[in-house]
DNA sequence: ACTTACTGTTTGTTATAAAGAACACTAACA
DNA sequence: TGTTAGTGTTCTTTATAACAAACAGTAAGT
């Protein structure tokens, strides 16, 4: 849930409630309401707002939505022109889908310890793959 | 703008607005807002519920960056497919590819500051992305 | 004990997101 | 010609997002 993805880096920071309502431009009570999902329709606006501060962006304090289901014994050749097709519309080009393809095959990805400045975004049930945050 | 990445989803899909107003289960009039950018703070859940039907998702509405240019779709298609099958031999499946499609989406990718455990690997010039190695 | 300064919560109240029309404008057709 | 069905746009209203302020709880200091 979102809230406690938007706690979870709060905390991470150090920051109160108070201070990061103050930092981000919300109010620190509606900013409560949404980290107990009290309150979890906010704006894209307020989303922003929130997620500037904590280095983070809307699409991970949005978290996972769940993948669609997969269909392993049969490769559906439409089915992967829909999502290549809608890959290129949003910008991949052969080379990302190249490197991509090297980064899944190597099967050096592994929890973090939590220790560094590296945390864990987001992780796909359905890959082997783990995408990372850097955080500066 | 929020309203050009919309409009530019509908219509490559041939949905008119009430069309996709229905589909998404928001009003036509907000949609048309929306798209006008004369609403530019819509919330999550509508966000969501328009994304839905255009099979995106709330991070590729809210980019900023431009709409790349389409190739054209048969020659775009033999190559691609040649790529994909050779991906899917070697075991890659559709989550995996939705993961790093994500991945490519996301901006949060920079350099690493070089005093946590992480570092670069290698690092593709034909893409934007950075695989990284984890190092325990 | 009594501040002072935090923490996060709960109260109203206000501003506005979002709906549900009604509206104007086409094109197709009887 | 009038009617039907489609497009997208404006109205008007209502539901609720978001605020400001008051509130309770804790810890440190005087």
């Amino acid at each position: 849930m979102i809230g406690e993805r938007i706690k979870s880096l709060r905390e991470k920071k150090g920051y109160s409630i108070t201070k990061l309502a103050d930092l981000a431009g919300v109010s620190k009570s509606y900013l409560s309401y949404i980290e107990r999902n009290m309150q979890n329709n906010p704006s894209l606006q307020v989303m922003a707002k929130i997620a500037a501060p904590l280095d983070s962006n809307i699409e991970y304090l949005l978290g996972e939505e769940p993948l669609p289901k997969i269909h392993e014994d049969e490769i559906l050749d439409d089915e992967w022109r829909l999502i290549i097709k809608n890959a290129v519309d949003e910008g991949m080009s052969k080379g990302d889908f190249q490197a991509l393809k090297d980064l899944i095959r190597s099967n050096m990805w592994k929890e973090s310890k939590g220790e560094t400045s590296v945390y864990f975004n987001e992780k796909k049930k359905t890959s082997n793959i783990i995408i990372l945050h850097i955080d500066n």
